[in-house]
DNA sequence: TGTACATCAGTGAACGCGCGTTCACTGATGTAC
DNA sequence: TGTACATCAGTGAACGCGCGTTCACTGATGTAC
């Protein structure tokens, strides 16, 4: 009764554990670990007691710390690309009609702000990435990739792609627009989560964020030749 | 000579130091550590070293290590404040100029991606304000305050009230307003800084601040009627 | 102007804590012949 | 199919480290009468 394991099993003594299950184990264990405290909280010894093993363990997967850092980072990250792509998928409306495509930009935007809002512990951890390892070189990011790159400035990219598809964008703006947005709605997220606007109400927030995202809308509008409406 | 102390002076045993000047080198400390290393860098022990005060002597002057930290981050905001002040000043044209107000909202602008780029670490200081303490209650906020505000945040409003003022931006517009502007430009800073575009070149960042400053500047003058130049 | 006392601002020593990391080890799994 | 051996993935114990914080103290400064 002493012993916590989950199996009965007679032979107990050392738990059989499946190729892999540690590694994914710990990873899994610093996500959580993040949810709650932010990359700060990712601590490998806290991290091996959650799954379960002695702490030197983890040096058998990771060569220090912060390579179990980078992972969960990474991991944190594509969840947020997973969030964004849900929402996206959820806007109807065929490749390229335009009132579609626009829809198709505000789901990446809304997503991008809800996940920051609802997870605040794992979107900083996405960002939290360890100096000495690269954004580039994500494990996911394999060459001869068949399935579509899922980074957030990947999705927004696309986004953008099927705003001049639909002729609402203009080819010739469209080069490097994404780095603007991305920064504005990142921004936001920053701010209203640990930054000085953190203590403002959830109405407000709502509110700075249709402004925000508005504020996105009419720039591209100016771009396109529109005017105010 | 084992003694490095500064003065030479007989009376020595126990250096004599002007009222607050403890309080003040801690902060003078604590600055020049997360000008280094971030708000991370911000240690009590390593602070009172600096100061030449034994460790628990800082606790005459904060209650606790957080204390210390949020006088380092106020101290680090009013920096990037008179930076941005700084710049602004520099632009000529007298108040109400539609052209000078447009020229000094891009020094808000540029002075803060500056301040960002060139000191990282006060940057993230400024903004990592501990979170039982809060930004409104800035200790150079005094009710009665003769001098304006220099925050980030009324500097921006004081620019973008001028724009108003010279006619450029539609006041119905005005509400709100800078929110998006300060998401934008701080995200930028952000992601360009520590976040997944961080290994970019300077002339890259170069490209990636005009287009970002633009794109502001069209998202006002789409709110202003305008139309593409 | 002098004395008594309270407050202020420092010292010195110590505390427990939890961390990341290294070492030598051992049993289980996979591989070559 | 069986045996010999290398590799893998865990254990157990220990390390040094530096941190924030608390305690009881002492000398210097300011204040009341």
């Amino acid at each position: 009764m002493t012993d916590g394991r989950a199996t009965a099993d007679a032979t107990a003594a050392r738990p059989k554990r499946p190729r892999g299950a540690v590694r994914e184990g710990l990873i899994a264990a610093g996500l959580e670990l993040a949810r709650t405290g932010g990359p700060d909280a990712v601590v490998l010894r806290e991290a091996t007691r959650i799954v379960g093993v002695v702490p030197n363990a983890a040096y058998r997967h990771f060569a220090d710390r912060d390579a179990l850092l980078a992972a969960v980072c990474y991991a944190a990250m594509n969840q947020l690309g997973d969030r964004m792509a849900a929402e996206v998928a959820r806007v109807r409306g065929e490749y390229g009609d335009p009132d579609a495509a626009a829809h198709r930009l505000r789901a990446i935007g809304t997503a991008y702000l809800r996940f920051a809002h609802e997870e605040p512990g794992l979107f900083a951890t996405a960002h939290a990435l360890p100096g000495q390892h690269t954004y580039n070189a994500a494990p996911n990011a394999n060459a001869d990739n068949a399935e579509p790159d899922r980074t957030p400035k990947a999705q927004l990219g696309a986004a953008l792609d099927e705003l001049v598809d639909a002729g609402v964008l203009d080819p010739h703006s469209r080069a490097g627009i994404e780095f603007p947005i991305w920064s504005t709605v990142h921004g936001l997220a920053v701010l209203t989560g640990e930054g000085p606007l953190r203590e403002i109400s959830d109405a407000e927030l709502q509110d700075l964020e249709n402004l925000t995202l508005d504020f996105i809308g009419n720039s591209i509008a100016f771009l396109s030749g529109g005017a105010e409406p």
